[in-house]
DNA sequence: GTCTATATATAGATAGAC
DNA sequence: GTCTATCTATATATAGAC
């Protein structure tokens, strides 16, 4: 008895998942997963409360939904650089540059991890996807590291997570912090030439490191 | 009429008042602005809910006395330090040894400015004595790298501004994020030897970058 | 799959006696 | 200054028709 709507703009159940994460991320990278009201999602998406129930349980798996997906940007990001062919130095500039650009670019996903770190990473706990991201990053700068050391630009042995962890710290504080930052110190980190000298000067403190004496 | 206690442990607001914050401060810490419950702050005190509008008015008006009780610490702690007589290599490495330490053992500072920031710092902007904090921190920085570079064990001009960053970046992110950073590379970051190397790594990243060709 | 209306719990804030 | 009891708003979650 059901009329069968034919036209383009039919239920279209992957679009309307989409639209909910994509105000759902907003709404929790803007006022983390306890001050999110899913009140206040259901009115910003076309659809309706009963839906977000209906597709993702409950608050907080809706919240973990839109962490999954936050970190699943990333790892396409970076699985596309094309770094082996590069000499070392480069290789790792090139690297350095995209985190920092990706992390700038990204505040969301900066405040999503904020908010999670606050929260123990319980939810990211519990997601099997998550867990195994990332570690992809570890091998490349490894790769980079031994090729360094090989050749002889660098002359300190570094281990790769130590150095990621460098590179990280820097790229995301300076996004995750830039309120409490720019509001004692009153700078807007996000100037275009505030954001080439740090850009710059990571990369150089990471290369300098790197090419110091061994410990 | 009222009959007035003679004994020691009379009302004493004070120490109620404390009470009361180092409760909150747990409370909020752990769970966030919106997260915290002021049922469960006043459980855990030995005080009623009813003291904690009596002395704080708001569960916002606590939040921000927690934060500005937190920020207050640390001024102390800086300006404790005598660092104008060591040699300025010395010098920063204390410095960033002091920082490295700091941030370490409050965790509970850490996530306290990490919430404000998810709050984009709105309750310090409400704080003259916080926002004049933290600039001491600056002029210190700034006399060490003058002095450093005029005695030619620096050969870059460098920004103390950006120098505090790059010190500050590092130790507060192993600790803010230690949650999300351990799931992923299941690595405990309080670990005596890995904090050991930590710490030798960012003071030789900074000194070396300092010591890298000028800008 | 989608809607409106509603149940149910909980949390911030206050009343008012002592 | 301190207590117990309570008001009121709001937030998560669900019912039930279509």
């Amino acid at each position: 008895m059901a009329i069968k709507r034919e036209n383009g703009r039919k239920n279209d159940p992957q679009r309307t998942r989409e639209d909910i994460l994509d105000v759902a991320t907003e709404e929790f990278s803007t006022y983390g997963l306890a001050g999110g009201r899913v009140d206040a999602i259901a009115e910003k998406t076309r659809t309706s409360k009963r839906m977000i129930y209906y597709y993702f349980g409950s608050k907080e798996d809706l919240y973990l939904a839109v962490l999954e997906r936050a970190y699943r940007k990333i790892r396409t990001l970076e699985a596309d650089l094309q770094l082996s062919n590069l000499p070392p130095e480069q290789a790792l500039r090139v690297l350095i540059s995209t985190t920092f650009e990706h992390d700038q670019a990204n505040p969301d996903f900066v405040r999503l991890v904020s908010i999670e770190n606050i929260h123990h990473a319980s939810h990211m706990l519990r997601s099997e996807e998550i867990r195994d991201l990332n570690v992809s990053v570890i091998e490349t700068i490894a790769a980079i590291l031994e090729r360094g050391v090989a050749q002889g630009v660098f002359t300190r042995k570094a281990d790769p997570l130590d150095i990621h962890m460098l590179i990280s710290a820097f790229c995301f504080f300076r996004v995750s912090n830039r309120y409490t930052f720019g509001t004692i110190f009153r700078r807007d980190l996000s100037e275009p030439a505030t954001m080439e000298r740090h850009k710059t000067m990571i990369a150089d403190a990471v290369i300098g490191y790197l090419q110091g004496k061994a410990g």
